[in-house]
DNA sequence: AAGACGACGTTATAACATAACAACTCCAAA
DNA sequence: TTTGGAGTTGTTATGTTATAACGTCGTCTT
């Protein structure tokens, strides 16, 4: 298959616009490959590990996809801020809001794997301070919330 | 060799005593291969990979370990709440104030590898704020600011 | 003594991630 | 327009992290 996109699923024009304006702020290049690994992450629509995500690029296109193809994949798109790396899952999700840059708190439902992308400056601030009296000046921050999301207190 | 403690490093009294505390509230069995792992952390004084803790006790005790008697000693050793695991860098650390349970907030130290663990209960009650006000009943919270320690800023 | 339960040993394998190097593409400067 | 450099991709191999499956042993209880 010359187009790794040709198959790749339907990504809405919000997403891609989003996409090639986060790329040409870091003059980053938004190839085909790069796309049809967001655009199916998108369309998944929960937490991937890179394995599933390798499995899920492998039916569509039909073809043998190396780990490695997607960890570097997965590399530029976290780059370029359009998808975080969830550190207590080792799973990877589209960034909810990737129109700006930003540090994310996570709120992980250990009921049905929802994951709730939150950004609480809040969080931030406070971290701050706390690392600042500890003489400590933070680059960034891993938030991660495991609990029970408000559909599965039901 | 019989005993796995044998050739340990030499484990402070303080420590043992909280470590058995600890298991002593929760009903757990210290054995002495569980309080060898515990005391080769402590004397590292650094966070380990499994392996290299593996590397360690092979060495200490002249003679091999498999990985899984290694991650069973650290479930146990988590479990109780003597160690933690800092998920962002999959390594393991003693917890460095285990005389009560909590919930910590860890400042890594990337130029020197440093880890300091605080407890800021304000982060842990803005946290759970902010899910409250997305429906979601926190169970156990992920914090890990990376960035440059008090001493390395020099 | 029987039996239940937890701890530990052993072997194998699963799951996650990167190294090293060659070939190709694209763009820009000469 | 050619040439060269930087970035992207393919390919193979390997390194790192973690768990499955199953048997044995020891200890505690009854």
């Amino acid at each position: 298959m010359a187009n790794p996109s040709a198959q790749a699923p339907r990504l809405p024009a919000k997403w891609r616009k989003l996409a090639e304006a986060r790329c040409a702020e870091k003059a980053e290049r938004l190839t085909p490959a790069r796309l049809a690994v967001y655009a199916e992450m998108l369309a998944c629509e929960r937490p991937l590990s890179a394995y599933e995500l390798i499995a899920l690029l492998e039916k569509r296109q039909n073809r043998k996809v190396a780990p490695v193809t997607v960890y570097r994949h997965l590399d530029f798109l976290m780059r370029v801020g359009l998808v975080h790396r969830l550190q207590s899952a080792q799973t990877y999700l589209p960034c909810d809001h990737p129109d700006h840059p930003h540090e994310s708190q996570f709120l992980l439902c250990s009921s049905c794997g929802h994951v709730d992308e939150v950004e609480a400056t809040g969080v931030e601030a406070l971290l701050a301070k706390v690392a600042d009296q500890h003489g400590f000046r933070p680059d960034s921050t891993v938030v991660e919330v495991k609990g029970v999301c408000g559909n599965c207190r039901d």
